[in-house]
DNA sequence: CAAATTATTGAAACCGGTTTCAAGGCTCTT
DNA sequence: AAGAGCCTTGAAACCGGTTTCAATAATTTG
């Protein structure tokens, strides 16, 4: 039965065509699932196909038609669990149209998303989604300029030029800030992102917006840069906490932060909500953990990718339209009350019988 | 000074060729930095090419060299710690020897990996990583069999087959296992992840080979699958600490699922490590955080991800070689003594001025 | 200085598909 | 029954590179 001609490579079209009886070309025509095929002469090929074990060559197929149904995805840190998250939803989501995605991780360093910028650009993908863009970046800048299939989430830039999803930061911020507000804190301190950066600016400025409309102070000895990750993020909370008049409540540009934040205070032996309060954004999975209990605005992680892949599928189908007028959309954020903020009654171990989840105050900002 | 031709279209190597006054061949000799090419009209062509702004088509590469820089990562799930970081180290190391890598992500999924197995060779990719493997996988055993470069690692195939970089995993859970009765607890429950994957087979054999060495009973009761979820791992945990003699201790099948021991030990007032002891496997971030202090057997992550990646580059390039004998990598485990597990005084809040790491006891099994 | 190498270069084939174009066969009108 | 129009199909060009092969130029060797 094994029809194979000698050569140890697999099948091509050609082989197919020759035991079918048919030229290539409706060979291609099969495959692609062209009208314009008799009945007989499809199945006569389908069954070749199947007799010889053909596997069409995706490569080829690519250049032929100048699209790869491959997508980039650039992200900062793929081991943050907001990105993690976000990738998941991505990469499920385009798989079930065909799409694969090609995984870039910049560590926030401009020198490698300027080089995976290019080498996306080498092999033509048919779009890139960036959660890793900058407030001032003049790859994506040109980018969209040249008017490639690119969407951001997450972060943005600074000319707000682009299609791009991200959370309502300045609002998220200003709400949560003013929560702490409102429970009675009055020096309260910030550790933020990464400067350049989009997430952090308006973050930084939704915390300054809520002390201003409270009436308080904007102390700048209260904020601090902790790189979005735990570890700077310990750091630049214990100075905040060793200051002369040490704020009671710090806001962490994101939930590792706020983690780091917590491992800060345990060090100077602080207590939590008691002594210092912490709140976060993002809501990544920990944050939930009876151990955690992180106060925090939430992102809808899983949504959040959804709407970035099936909005840059869209670009990619009709790019001139989003060429004038990007797709621009700003996420509500949703407040998720837990412990580390002291609006619930302290309790190390919660003696009631259901996960955290189900113990939380109100939420949906 | 623009020399475009007129045609929309980015330049090709024969608008260079056509520039340098050479041939598409000799900017090819150029581009491919081969030798005997003049230095003068290497220079020439180089012109060309600034002057075009010419970008190289990686897809007629591709297609040209059949070989595609390309390498695909088949995870269970990216939003595991484990998987990011083994992740971020493998498309690192890859990307600075000129690969690119298509992120694959199964959920654990029979189908969705052969789905995916067959896009990649689809798609030419010249390997593919698998993190996701089963125990009995027809689908890679056939890759095998095949001669396909591929590597696994964090769990194997049962018939031990192919190339593949594990933890000694029974050892690493029959040393956990032991730890635990050495602080006295005689009944140990076991908390598993998915049947049909070595990783949570070789860590049940260990905790059962730990309690046979100690003369213990090995009571199958105590053993629940989780799934290597939290979720799943908390709901089995709260069986096994409703049994009317509950474990003192149990060994969860990696960290998540310890997280969600812990969630239910707090579900039901249990304390711990005062009236339950909890252990995990992999050392993720989260494990060494104060608020929960997880011990555990630590796999380098980053070192395993780089071993992965380097092995399977080493594959593509000899892959005659391991047909004959594989790569089979088994990495020692790390025992990480924190104080889930009751070894060290208890202490809600350590008031040293450290983070937790500095303050494990001892380590390297 | 002639012969033998070696270095440089271009023409053409090739990688494995898709798409255009034209031709032949059918069906349908009138 | 002839002409119009659609269906079906194949030949050939094309996608954008690389590689083989042979021809020519430059060097080295005897």
């Amino acid at each position: 039965m094994s029809d194979q001609r000698s050569r140890s490579h697999s099948p091509t079209v050609a082989d197919v065509a020759r035991r079918a009886r048919v030229s290539p070309a409706t060979v291609s025509r099969v495959l692609n699932r062209y009208p314009h095929v008799r009945p007989q002469v499809r199945a006569r090929v389908e069954q070749a196909i199947q007799a010889l074990g053909y596997r069409p060559d995706q490569v080829a197929r690519s250049l032929a038609k100048r699209e790869t149904q491959t997508l980039g995805l650039v992200v900062a840190d793929i081991t943050n669990p907001f990105y993690a998250e976000t990738a998941r939803a991505i990469v499920e989501t385009v798989r079930a149209r065909g799409y694969n995605v090609i995984l870039c991780n910049t560590d926030n360093q401009p020198r490698l998303q300027e080089e995976y910028v290019e080498v996306l650009r080498q092999r033509r993908v048919d779009g890139i989604i960036f959660g890793s863009v900058f407030l001032d970046d003049p790859v994506v800048e040109a980018l969209v300029t040249a008017g490639y299939p690119c969407l951001m989430y997450n972060r943005r830039l600074r000319s707000r030029r682009g299609n791009y999803i991200v959370l309502d930061n300045l609002r998220a911020s200003r709400e949560l800030t003013r929560h702490l507000i409102q429970l009675g804190h009055r020096r309260i301190g910030f550790v933020s992102g990464l400067r350049n950066i989009s997430t952090a600016l308006d973050r930084m400025q939704g915390y300054r917006a809520a002390l201003r409309a409270a009436g308080l102070s904007v102390d700048a000895r209260l904020t601090r840069p902790g790189a979005f990750q735990a570890g700077m993020a310990q750091r630049a909370a214990q100075e905040l906490l060793r200051l002369p008049a040490r704020p009671t409540a710090i806001v962490a540009g994101n939930d590792l932060m706020a983690l780091g934040v917590i491992q800060a205070a345990g060090d100077l032996g602080l207590g939590i909500p008691d002594d210092l309060a912490v709140v976060g954004f993002d809501d990544i999975e920990i944050a939930g953990h009876r151990r955690i209990q992180l106060t925090t605005m939430a992102q809808q992680k899983a949504e959040m990718g959804r709407l970035a892949a099936l909005g840059l599928l869209e670009i990619i189908r009709e790019p001139g339209r989003y060429a004038a007028s990007p797709l621009q959309q700003v996420l509500a954020p949703a407040l998720v009350v837990r412990r580390t903020c002291g609006a619930l009654p302290a309790a190390d171990q919660p003696p009631d019988s259901h996960s955290s989840r189900t113990q939380e105050g109100h939420t949906r900002g």
